[in-house]
Formats: C-alpha cells, structure tokens, sequence
DNA sequence: ATTTTTGTTCTATATTAAGTATAACAGATC
DNA sequence: GATCTGTTATACTTAATATAGAACAAAAAT
C-alpha cells in the first residue's frame, strides 16, 4: 500500500518513485505488469495527476518502467549488469551520507550493520 | 582544498558542508580549530557571504561546529555515541539509495564493498 | 582609543523546483 | 461513438537557492 505524506520534506513525486520501487524490491511488482493510471492512482493518493505522471517520467529515466504513449506504464526487465557509470553515480549520492555517518561515530562496520538492516525491513515490511 | 561546482545539481552550500565534513574525516581538521570566516571563505570560494554563512549553520545544526556570535565558528567534539533517533534518521536517509542500488542489479555484498570503497577514498582524497 | 573584522540581521531580487489546477489534443480501448 | 489514456500547454502559488548591498554591535587588532 502506498501512503505519500506532504509534511516531510521529501517531494510527493520522489516519495512515490521510492515506494514504487520498494514495492518492486518486494516482489509485489514484477516485470511486465501495468502500474495504474496517472489519474486513476492520483485520485487514489490524493495528489494531482501531474505530480504521479512526474513520478512515472523519473522511474522511466531510472530506466524502471516504459511508458507508451496513451497506454500506459509498464515495468520493464531490471538489468543485472552494472555499468561503471551508474556504480560512479550511486558512489557519489552514497558519500555524503557515508562522511555523515562516520561523523556520528560509526565507524565501517557500524554502517554495514545499517545497510544489512535496511535491506531486511524493505524486503519485510 | 575545498572546491565547488554550480553545474551540479547539489546546491552550493551543501556541497561545501559535504566537504569540511570531509576534512574532518581526513584529520585535515580537529576538534578546536576554526573555520575562516564567512567573508574570507567567500572571497577565497567565488560566492556570497549569506552562502558561506548557511553552510555553517547547517553543520551547526548538525552539531559539527559549534558558532560563537562575532567571534567565529569553531570544530566541535564530536559525540561518539549514536543516539538512535540518529540512527533512525541515517536509515530513512540511506534507504532509497540502497532500494535503487538494488534495483541495479547491486546484492547485498556488492552495496558494502561499494561503502567500502567510499570510505577509503574519502580518507585518501 | 580608533580601526578593522566579526557574525547577525534586514531588504531586495532572480532563478529554479515542487505542486496544484484546468483545459485541450489525439491515440487506444471498449 | 464514447471513454480512457498519456501528452502538452498555460497559469498560479509556495519554497529553496543564490546573489547583492547595507547596517548593527561586539570582538580583535592596531
């Protein structure tokens, strides 16, 4: 179930690419199956239809899902292969969390306890 | 040797909290040194003062430094221990980066030797 | 004691991101 | 043919980001 809320400061459009791709990390969604229309899941969230097409065009960059045109979004093959660029951009959005967790006091293994625990309530919960 | 780029998308004064926090990893600072003030490092860095200025009080909030009106802001100790609001906000932090490194194709293995390698540049650097 | 430097505060402006709102278009579906 | 679809366009609001200049009062330097 996906349940977006306006108080944090994290955009609606972002917080639905993210439980979107939760949902997917789970299981709950796979490859080929649709996802709902912009209106139809915008009226169910409460949001405008352009905050969800928004959302749908940033996991389509991500290369999640495909939209066709006035069909709709599809869930598309996830590829096993990881280009370096894509290990360079996931390197350079993990650093500055990485810095502020060692600030914190954590030292290495600390923040691969973290991570082990992150991966175990997405794929739970 | 702090360096910033507007081209990127990160806002200036982010990138310039990320980076001090950065010397403080590499040792480069410590606790009871004190950063240039905000018109030197302005004047030094190519941008405003208010810019220098709200990248202070970010690592003031975060409890980096600490700011002592008229006189200059100074490296804070830093608490070794994580409270677990803290380690709460680390995780909602890190988690929609670890649901894409997933999605990447990225198993729980290759995300640590990925913080791992992050951890080593960022003391080398 | 005067000057300089300091962080602070205020006002102002420009740009961009985020979100909502409405409308219209044209292809796909029923 | 009517409905649903993603798309596109315009318009508006709010907030974040960044720059700019000015003024204030306390600390530091001379």
């Amino acid at each position: 179930m996906i349940c977006l809320n306006s108080e944090l400061d994290i955009p609606l459009y972002r917080q639905l690419s993210t439980q979107i791709m939760e949902s997917l990390v789970r299981g709950e969604l796979s490859t080929g199956d649709t996802l709902p229309s912009v209106r139809a899941l915008a009226g169910d969230l409460g949001v405008n239809m352009h905050t969800v097409n928004k959302s749908y065009h940033d996991l389509e960059a991500k290369g999640i899902i495909e939209i066709v045109a006035k069909k709709g979004a599809v869930i598309k093959a996830q590829d096993q292969k990881i280009t370096t660029q894509r290990l360079e951009h996931l390197s350079s959005e993990f650093k500055p969390m990485v810095v502020e967790a060692l600030l914190s006091g954590m030292d290495e293994t600390k923040i691969h306890t973290l991570i082990t625990n992150i991966i175990s309530t997405v794929r739970e919960d």
